[in-house]
DNA sequence: CGCTCAGTTGAATTCAATCAAGCTCTGTGG
DNA sequence: CCACAGAGCTTGATTGAATTCAACTGAGCG
């Protein structure tokens, strides 16, 4: 698959571009490769000269706390730069590690900012695409501080699912997300124990089913209310339902 | 106080800017107007045309919840622009409100737009400025989700005393915080009472007292190790201590 | 077959929320 | 000047949600 054309079409579902500037976006150097699951992309306090594109699979941001556990921060799809956040910044705070297996292009960072230089529209698309990064972000914040964990998990659910549906991911009512119990609850700040009983929550509620690396959504309407889900903070410019 | 100077100091703590840029930094009109404590400046669901640069005092920013609870998401002291968050986005997914009495100086979107054309590194410094905000709320999802009450209240506290003393806002070890403890509780994710308690175990241990709108640090390296508080996410180009 | 790893479940514990009452300012009006 | 009201803070008692601890299950694999 080819990694720019990832990137671009990422690109259109929240922005427009011209024809010279998508032309300018193919002219990008980029080496793709395959990272396994669990492997990091970079690591907190390194000194990024790259960028990443995820073009097939899942990457995920997190904190290395003192004692060694991980807070997970977000979860990157297909066409996702997670690290666009590092573009003007010098040393990593936090690190980027893939969510099952995974393939990544590296951009220099040089190459991104002579486009920019040249086409500011292109830079604004980027920049655009770090403000929903934040955005997602604020939501995250507010998941995890204000929500019950089955509520939590509901939201997060929501958020995956339909940034896969946007991004023609899914398959039905199902999308793939190759995660483990433990990990969940390091994004939602719960124990395995409460994620368990969480998602237990929702299966027999008939919400959502979550299995062995795949999330089925069994009543849209009914989980997004469970998990207060608004997807107005995606700024996406098409909704997928 | 000149509103476009303040921005300048702000932008000078993490980007350099040549001569030129500053002075075209000077030339964008803005308008300054007062705020009263509490008062909004920009609501969820508007559409902003403007941005915001803190002035005087500071802003919060907040997600208003189905309930009619509030989550703070994060605080703005001067020459903080709390909604660069939205200068590519149509709709605000939050709010903006003054955190006391605060003054706030306005620059249309459009004037904003056509600097970062004719002046890239100005457009550069302010996109940094988003990240930073950024990294900023990434460490809130953490602080939020994997500390404990006392622990989240001192890194919140490190936070504020030490963007604060960047930017020259601290006399001694104290800084202005006119918040309430309901507000604090909103922020991070407590209860009242549990504030109360957390800010009466901080105080017990002399790490820092809140008093009546003030913050005053007791122990720094006690209270940074107490909410495991490392500033790189800061993303300062000096160091305040 | 037995090992490990991931998920499941129950019981005990802990932390924070909730509830409820009192306190201490501050500003206001008699 | 004092009485009073009200908001914001403090504190204790109770409840409840989530963590921790521990045992168990089941799938996958050498």
């Amino acid at each position: 698959m080819d990694p720019l054309a990832v990137l671009i079409k990422k690109l259109k579902e929240h922005s427009s571009l011209s024809q010279e500037d998508l032309l300018e976006i193919r002219r990008l150097p980029c080496s793709v490769r395959e990272l396994d699951s669990h492997e990091d992309f970079i690591r907190q306090g390194d000194r990024p000269k790259v960028s990443a594109i995820v073009v097939e699979g899942m990457l995920a941001r997190y904190h290395l706390l003192p004692n060694g556990a991980r807070q997970y921060l977000s979860f990157h799809l297909a066409g996702d730069m997670p690290d666009s956040q590092c573009l003007f910044i010098e040393v990593m705070d936090h690190a980027v590690c893939a969510i099952g297996k995974a393939f990544v292009a590296s951009v220099p960072h040089r190459d991104l900012m002579k486009l920019f230089d040249s086409r500011p529209k292109v830079g604004a698309a980027i920049w655009r695409e770090t403000l929903i990064d934040a955005a997602i972000f604020r939501e995250a914040i507010t998941n995890n501080s204000a929500r019950s964990a089955p509520a939590r998990m509901a939201h997060l659910f929501c958020e995956l699912f339909y940034r896969s549906r946007a991004s023609g991911l899914t398959r039905d009512d199902t999308c793939i997300l190759p995660i483990g119990l433990n990990q969940l609850g390091e994004a939602l700040g719960l124990s395995l124990a409460t994620v368990n009983r969480a998602l237990a929550n929702l299966r027999d509620t008939d919400l959502a089913d979550f299995k062995s690396g795949s999330l089925t959504i069994r009543n849209w309407a009914g989980l997004a209310d469970c998990g207060e889900f608004n997807p107005r903070y995606l700024h996406l410019r098409r909704e997928p339902f």
